[in-house]
DNA sequence: AGATGTCAGTTACGCCAGTAACATTCGAAA
DNA sequence: TTTCGAATGTTACTGGCGTAACTGACATCT
């Protein structure tokens, strides 16, 4: 195992919905459907929506999120093929949250009802989707104690760890991110400007705990991101 | 119903586990069980923690949080009785939160491994629990859209409404918060320094949003609160 | 090639919030 | 009742962040 993969599963949870695919999900729900292709920036769910369905992801990367009454926009995840996205409507409709394709992807859409459905005769499939729903929380408490306790340097550093952990992939000694993120939607995950995102990034950059590579794919030096003192 | 009933019942989810005690929890897991008595500031469990247990309050109030590595305490959400605490360990050992009385507190502890067998027979009562664990998630992400997105007199007035909502009690045109939360709680909630929630509360209560009882039991207007603009 | 649009980098300015230090009030124990 | 400690209220100083306003780099479209 490199360095990088070792820094890779160090991290603590992949708080996305991963690995469901390979469990009876699959036989169960998905043969006969087709995905559904997303352009980038394209919706997959809304604020506001009321249908109940639920998407497996197959190809590409999706950002959950809000929009504020304000109008400013929030993220909460970043999640890639095999993760399941939009299992908030299990509890609110009309929803509160959105999905949106950060590039060209593919996502199998069902219904949550036909997802309940198949549940109730398969009690070990209920008990994982309960691990994985609590992990999801997991995940967004440590964001609360990070926003609630930490400044903007030590913000940005754990949601590149989070973003390594969760969808990064080992590049030599490094992680790389492979979507594409502006400075826009990552100070959207930091709650901050991008103005200061923007000069936080360089200063991580001088200190050689991260480089930008093609087209703004970052390339992060997890172990030295770890050991972060401002 | 009164406007204060109203006002309550208008707001969102209860996020803390309400309601699983008239279910079939009650009669398959509680019975023959004996509460457990908490002093105030007792601690039900600790982050380090590798037991899995979960705990069913009956009297008193939890509050849900953690210690960051710097030593800074921050808090996720306030339990009462009839709620559930302790539902991540569904996930995490060692435990990454904590969870301590605020008041003479009394609960019940359950092995987690037993609930899991008592739910294996019984679907519906996983699908609940599924829905309860999703009501949690959303909660988690209101709070990061605030904290991501509001200036402390309006996290501050955030919390109260989701306190008002979670824990409130109708008391006259008011809604009463009966869990007796220090300012330096309050400002673990919000993610600021006390002093400034001092301030902050004064300014609401100047302009007639809340009032100071005994103890510092705070009164809510509700109404007021909700259409606040700084 | 030029026009257009998006994203990144940088600055100046003002305000809000963290820090520190202290005064005051309140409640509980002695 | 007195006393002590904890909680609250308040202030001055300072640093960090949001705001606004540009510049430059790069890609795409016409």
């Amino acid at each position: 195992m490199s360095a990088a993969e070792a820094a890779l599963h160090e991290s603590s949870v992949s708080s996305a919905l991963v690995s469901i695919f390979r469990g009876k999900f699959c036989d169960a729900l998905l043969p006969g459907r087709g995905a559904l292709h997303f352009a980038a920036d394209e919706i997959l769910y809304d604020v506001g929506d009321r249908n109940r369905v639920v998407f497996f992801v197959r190809k590409g990367f999706v950002k959950i999120g809000t929009l504020t009454p304000e109008g400013r926009e929030v993220i909460y995840d970043i999640r890639k093929d095999g993760d399941v996205v939009g299992e908030l409507c299990a509890c609110h409709t009309p929803r509160r949250d959105r999905a949106v394709a950060l590039e060209p992807a593919e996502a199998i859409r069902v219904p949550y009802s036909e997802i309940v459905d198949a549940l109730r005769g398969n009690p070990d499939l209920l008990v994982k989707l309960l691990e994985i729903f609590c992990n999801c929380l997991a995940d967004a408490y440590d964001q609360i104690t990070t926003l609630a306790s930490q400044d903007l340097p030590g913000r940005l550093v754990q949601v590149l760890l989070g973003l390594a952990s969760k969808i990064g992939r080992p590049a030599g000694e490094a992680v790389q991110i492979p979507a594409y993120l502006t400075q826009e939607e990552i100070s959207q995950m930091v709650g901050a400007r991008r103005e200061r995102v923007s000069t936080a990034l360089n200063s991580l950059r001088r200190r050689g705990l991260l480089e930008y590579s093609s087209r703004g794919h970052l390339l992060l030096h997890v172990a030295a991101l770890r050991d972060f003192a401002p």
